[in-house]
DNA sequence: CCGCTATATAAATGGGCGCTTATAAATGTC
DNA sequence: GACATTTATAAGCGCCCATTTATATAGCGG
């Protein structure tokens, strides 16, 4: 019963702090970028084809980034054997999107409120 | 023209990096939000406002994650007087959220292509 | 069981970040 | 000029993060 009231609560921000340290390295936004690009993949594939500074990427620190990411949420993984296929969470990926918007654009505002604009039939629902 | 070609190149993540690190911090999101909700603000009243876990926020921190926010581009200040007045640049804040929807979804998706939409003579995306 | 592969974890290290306290710099007021 | 106000910076500190190297766990194939 603390922050009550509107929806900035503060454990809201320090979820998003959260993701947004987990994406706030060159490392995990290559490892984003290349999941984002193939629906699964086991990680010594994904740490072959991470090249940064026109270096590999060791696999003890691909295993630590991901690990990084799946604390975060934003990756999952899915054990076959003995190899570890992981995958971004788009789902998750995109709540984030919708909380950075947010951030700075209340969804109260978003959602049109009662008003139209008097040209536009109000389109309020529509949100997905 | 090292990187060429697409548009991942390591500058990108980089810059994507800086935003991100700038933004993930519980007190530096709050500020965000508050100079969200606001035009301009001085440092002061903004340090008044801004109570975070129950706490206010000593005006040196303040000051001090101002100059975070304005090292990476997400916050403008105007000097009047002694008043320092900041506001979000809002511009480039869009810009963050578009490199982060460009990460998972490259541009070259996004943008519908030259085909019209009339018949649908499905060919990308298909996607949801 | 033994070796091989795939992945995770531990230890050690360097560096940067967030915070507090104290102080400086700049500007307005009397 | 003395003083108050606004903001920035410096020093110090603890902590977490990124990285490397080395090793552990676990499944697989002979």
């Amino acid at each position: 019963m603390n922050e009550s009231i509107h929806g900035s609560g503060a454990d809201e921000f320090l979820e998003l702090k959260h993701v947004l340290r987990a994406l706030g390295d060159v490392v995990r936004l290559h490892i984003v970028s290349v999941l984002a690009g193939n629906t699964e993949m086991n990680v010594t594939d994904l740490a072959q084809m991470l090249i940064i500074n026109g270096r590999y990427v060791s696999q003890p620190l691909v295993s630590w980034h991901l690990a990084t990411l799946r604390r975060a949420g934003l990756v999952q993984v899915r054990r076959t054997g003995r190899q570890v296929y992981c995958s971004l969470d788009r789902e998750r990926y995109a709540l984030c999107l919708q909380m950075l918007g947010d951030l700075v654009q209340p969804a109260a505002l978003r959602a049109a409120p009662v008003i139209s604009p008097a040209g536009q039939p109000d389109l309020s629902p529509a949100r997905q």
